[in-house]
Formats: C-alpha cells, structure tokens, sequence
DNA sequence: GTCTATATTTCGATAGAC
DNA sequence: GTCTATCGAAATATAGAC
C-alpha cells in the first residue's frame, strides 16, 4: 500500500515478553459486575461509588459482591488490568506479522482505536484511576503500558530506517500518537462513526505526527 | 516565517467570550494551600486526601483550612478553574493578535505548553479529578474548555483556508492536537527540557498533524 | 485565624444464617 | 452464593474557646 521495502524481522527486540499471568474477568458474574462498576466509575470516579451501588446494578446486595471480588479494588484492578492486557496480547503480535513498519503500525493502531471503542468506559477508568490501585496493582499496570510504548516505539524507528516516517525523536513521537488516541476516550460519544474515526485517527497518526519533519521550518 | 497571506481579522466569530468570574485563587494562604492540595491529588486522587493531610502540609491544623475555604470540593474547584481561567483569559489573546493563523496557533500552543510545564500537577489534577466537582462547578470548567477548543478549531479552519494546513476536519484536527499536548501533563517529569519539548510538540502539532493530507493514501 | 474536640455520615468489609 | 445485620474506621465539616 504505502510500497516501501519491509524488514522480515520484528523490530522490536523482544526483551520481556510481559508475563501474562492471571485470568482477566473470568465468569459471568465477575464479567457483569466489572462492566457495571467500570461504566460507575467512568461517570462517578472510583471513590464516590459505593459497593452497594455496584451491587444494585447488577441485582444483588453489596456483600454478595465479595464472593466474586475480595475487595473493590480488585474490581477496579480487573477493569484495568483488561484493558492492558487485551492491547499487550492481541495487538503487539501485530507487529511482529508480515508486512512494512507502516502497515503493521497501522493494523496495530486500527485494532487499539476498535478496542478503545469497543470499551470506551473501561479505558477512560484504567487511564484516569491508576492511583487507586495498590502499588502492586499499579505496577503491573505500568509495565504493561511501558512494554506497549517501547514496541510502538521500535516500529516507529523501523519505519524511520525504512523511509516511511520522518521524526526527530520515535520515543516522543511514539508518546505523542498514543496520548492522540488515547485521547479519544475521553470525549467519545455512543453515536461515533467509528470507521471513519479509525480511518481519521490513521492519517493523523501515520501520514501527520509521524511525518512532521519539514525543511521550510525552523 | 511560513510566510503566507495572513487574515487581519479574528478567525473565531468571536461568539460568548466567557464571563470571567470569580478571582482565582487570591490571597497568599489560599494559594499555598491550593498547590499543596494539588500535589496531593495528583500523586495519590482527590479522594484518597484528607483535609488532615493538606493542612499539615500548610502547618495548620484540618479545621483551619475552612477558614480559607468553605469545602475540599471548592479546593479542586480552585485548582481547575485557574488551568482553564488562565489559558482562556492569557492565550487566546493570542489568537486575536496580528499574524497569520499558523504564527497565532504557534503562539498559543507555545504559551499552553509552558503553562502546562510550569503547573504540570495543578493540569493534570484539572485534567482527571473532573468527576469530583459539583455539577455547577463542573458545568463552569467544560464551557471553558469548549470555548478554548473551539477557538482552536477556528484557527484550524483559517489556517486551511489560508493554506497553512491541510486537513479533512478543522474539529477533529483540533481536538487531536489538543488531546496530544495535554497529554504531556501524565509523563511530564521535573527535569525535562521544557524549550525542546515546546519545539518538538509544535512540529508535531504545526508540521505534523495539520498537514496530514497526503495524496497517496487512500 | 487557629486551635481542640466532636458531631455525623458514609463506606468497605465481615459474621453467620439459609 | 445470596441474604440480613453490623462492625469499625475514616473522613468532612462544625462548635466554640482563645
């Protein structure tokens, strides 16, 4: 598409493969409950909603919830974790697949920006609540974003080696695309054209950000 | 310096200047307790601080801060007011003044960036504890940062027009570029170069997204 | 304007029956 | 696994002396 020569090989290096350990939202219950706190915590702030409140939402009293989370800290760690782990595991092998920096940098963003959608509240409390997490918690949180950022990073300097993009600094640019579509998040309506926020999203990442370097400019 | 036809007149119609209240944060005690309080949300949430915490911070006791005001909530009120005040009342002048629309963008994205940098934890508690106002107090901050946007968006357009940028939607563009600099405020650290973060986030912003229409991508 | 002392409310979490 | 009942802690905010 964008015809530019493709290195065979993922950029990346692969140090720490994140180590995926516990089950996300496993059990129906778990599911409901969790999807019902997130879309709380998203309008109200983790802090103001009470257990009670989760628990009515799903037609239950409030210390029946903690026969599926220890504590309300472990929902909003579940929550959270989901929407780390889902990009870690599902999008970044996008990047080691077939196919021009570009290409795999833009199925990779095509798939974060449906899953942003597709979660909208879930991803708008793991961004904003983080420091309600126990240390622990938010620990592995990080990690898992560091090790995203650091692979979008490598195939942004893949794609710079390769002539597709022109950046000064792939780290900062790198930060620069993902707090752009993060970003959406936060202002996302149910009633959004996602397609054509997707296709958007693409050219302002891939054909703007990523091309910002110009010689009439200071 | 981009050198291209500069409009003399405001590109923003100029509709609801927003009614500038109340002061701030006057008074030498309010501000030290507001910066202190703001440190505290940032690093650990609004809710998870107690006014104990704040006061101590301060050398007073937590009932004595009732003296400077009337609740918690009317703390953050104040911290988030003076990020969105500030901006509104400071840099959109900026738009107004002589140049053409790339020249007034740069200016006011430069001015947003440093403001940004110097009151990075008073911006990100604005940013993130939004949840936590009063519906009134709430209601005050998003009208601010719906003028802010839109006048951004404004320049956008002119600047399309004047064939400064080249982009499909002035709105979305404008909301990107916005979302991307805020997002400064999550990662930004004490001893980042704040000169050559400005410059690089104006190339991203001006030369980058701005001009992301590109002829050989569907 | 700051203090001590405390009222009042709310909330997370547990105990134990069914 | 869900319920009723409740504990215990913490927090905001107030009262009133100085």
């Amino acid at each position: 598409m964008t015809g530019v020569p493709e290195p065979a090989v993922p950029d990346g290096d692969g140090r720490r493969p994140p180590s995926v350990r516990p089950r996300t939202v496993p059990g129906r219950r778990r599911a409901e409950i969790a999807e019902a706190a997130a879309r709380f915590f998203a309008e109200h702030g983790y802090h103001t909603v009470g257990m009670r409140e989760i628990a009515e939402a799903v037609g239950m009293r409030g210390a029946s919830l903690y026969n599926h989370f220890s504590s309300k800290e472990e929902i909003l760690y579940a929550i959270a974790l989901a929407m780390t782990e889902v990009p870690v595991e599902q999008h970044i092998p996008l990047l080691d697949a077939e196919g021009s920096p570009a290409d795999r940098l833009a199925a990779l963003l095509r798939a974060h920006i449906r899953h942003l959608a597709d979660h909208r509240v879930e991803h708008l409390v793991g961004l904003r609540e983080l420091a309600a997490l126990t240390p622990e918690h938010r620990a592995v949180i990080t990690d898992h974003r560091r090790y995203y950022q650091r692979r979008v990073r490598d195939v942004v300097a893949a794609g710079v080696r390769a002539g597709q993009f022109a950046v000064d600094s792939p780290g900062r640019a790198a930060v620069a695309v993902l707090d752009m579509v993060n970003g959406i998040s936060w202002w996302l309506r149910p009633d959004t054209d996602v397609d054509e926020l997707v296709e958007t999203y693409l050219g302002l990442a891939l054909d703007g950000v990523l091309q910002h370097a110009r010689e009439d400019r200071a």
